[in-house]
DNA sequence: CATGAATGAGACTTCATTCAT
DNA sequence: AATGAATGAAGTCTCATTCAT
């Protein structure tokens, strides 16, 4: 029954302390003996599930990004206005960097070293555009709101998710996400100005 | 005439040679070599003037701090209006990114593996979302917004100088700053909704 | 059955090694590469035993020293006179140094550059010389010599250990250890006087 | 007037700092640029006098050795009985060594790792046991003293002499050198046997 | 003559990776 | 399959020496 001895069970293993050890020190200062001991295994081993450590942080990355969109892929959202969805992202998006700190502590450093990871992070980061691109025209397209220049609007709630990121991994700031994301889906549909 | 052969010209050029050197491959896959190679010089020579790598890379870091703020300061900014402010901000930002792209894709990033950095990069961070806080609160109390979570706006605010960086970093964005300041101002303060 | 397979048994070739490499050359002209060369290891093994070239030199002191010792102590020494037991630590000191060249000139050597190698070599040539002084005032004591200055008496039979080396260690000279220190301590006891 | 200003005045200096330095730190902790501080010059003069670091360790211990060998020569030597010529080496050696401490704290040491070095030092060895030979072969002949061993005489002789520095060197040992050298002498003569 | 900025060979040490057990 | 002892490539930093001023 303990997953520790499966296959699959042993990697999920590995990744979670690659998460905390790569967040805490950074991919160049993080040894590979010290995943392996906060895995409970032995240094060796980590390489019978990834050919490096490089591998092992795509894999690691690689598996956050899909847990990422998982959390925020939401079936009945397609019915929704773009208010709510935007509401839906942030909250989402609060969330899922709230309960997993470490990881996102990675995934939103744009440090990429390694070309491959740099392209692929690119890809990631397009896809991403592409499909808040989407969202937006969609509302422009069903009159929900202003003409405005898609790239830019865009721009506008793409900072504000990676806003929210900031504060959580620096500080300890302790907010509701339901209550912030309704508030900030506000500030962007309305502005500022009176 | 050349100011390579003075004391204060030779570290300039170890500085910009690091700054090219450190963005393209990052601080720790960046050899004291390279940066020497890239400056004209022998390697023992950047001791001279930096007694490390890392204090190298702090001192750099330091400079373009200093760079960035001083690009942003205005003397007439006391009268504007927060329109005014927040549009110059986000011009001025985009001008100083643009002809500061290695330097920026450095100091944007937030994988600061050395203690010390990581405190004087919060500090850093703190200084310059103080200075939002009080610059959106001077608004409300003005009567010119409305009366907003400073938090969030400053969020939004920060969120959007934040992405205002990435295009120029990742591809190249051919934009006119001003047009794109003024689109992103009113974007801020009268939002999506029509 | 080769005890260079047990965790022990390398640890005790590397100071092997270190011995035989810093007695030819110093300590700072030795580099690690010869010393794992001459244990028919790598570089990098070296420090899986000790953390540092220091910290080698110094565990290989330690090594010495206590072999030294034991060398010299003898359960029997307490019921023999000062004539005797003089006689006996200039037998056993010829024949550790005889012994053990290579360790003996590094021992002797007093160019201790490291502050805390200082520290401890002057506690140990501290106890040394109590030793000697307690063993001569006992001679005193007893009526087996003359109420000499314990300090001088001291500063000659140590005198004469040095020196005892130094052939040794310079030249090849061949001798045969008891008949040399039945006569040094003739020397000593009777002086050169008719 | 200024010695400082003339060639020879010039390198006086730089040896006597020099002596200084290298008694403090040893050859290879001491670096050009602090005995060129010490000296009050510019650390490339010292090349305008010496071709090399060893060089100029090594003419330093020669003039040390001259220094020491005129202090212990005595026209009237010749003349004296053995007790009164070894009471004198004491004394000459004890005054030499308290005047002189830094330099003959690097005199005495044997870590002498280069090998052009190692030959001379045992050369000089080699003439100052030679000398001491025929002052002892003298003796006997002479009938002064018994028809002992020479060679463990002289180790006996010299032992004392390098003892007699140890004290001066590790502590601040406050003595009469004439007195000393007196019940040496008689030490040395007569022994410990009452 | 004197200088000290510049240099680059060289040494210690780290750590990802391998492989015999 | 799991391990961890062994390895050696690679990188930072030091400092004797040179040479243009």
């Amino acid at each position: 029954m303990k997953e520790a001895r499966t296959k699959a069970g042993k990697r999920d293993i590995i990744i979670a302390s690659a998460i905390q050890v790569f967040s805490r020190k950074g991919f160049h200062n993080t040894r590979m003996e010290e995943i392996a001991l906060a895995a409970g295994i032995g240094k060796g081993t980590i390489y019978e599930y990834f050919s490096s450590k490089l591998q092992l942080f795509q894999e690691m990355l690689e598996t956050g990004v899909e847990a990422y969109y998982n959390s925020m892929s939401n079936e009945e959202l397609q019915q929704l206005s773009l208010r709510k969805k935007i509401r839906l992202m942030f909250e989402s998006h609060l969330k899922f960097c709230h309960e997993n700190r470490e990881l996102t502590k990675i995934m939103f450093q744009n440090d990429f070293f390694d070309q491959e990871l740099k392209e692929w992070s690119f890809k990631i980061h397009k896809q991403k555009e592409g499909h808040m691109k989407a969202l937006i025209q969609e509302g422009i397209d069903r009159g929900e709101i202003k003409d405005v220049d898609v790239n830019l609007a865009v721009l506008m709630v793409s900072g504000v998710l990676h806003s929210l990121w900031v504060p959580l991994g620096l500080e300890n700031w302790q907010i509701d996400p339901t209550e912030v994301s309704v508030q900030l889906t506000d500030l962007v549909m309305h502005g500022l100005a009176r």
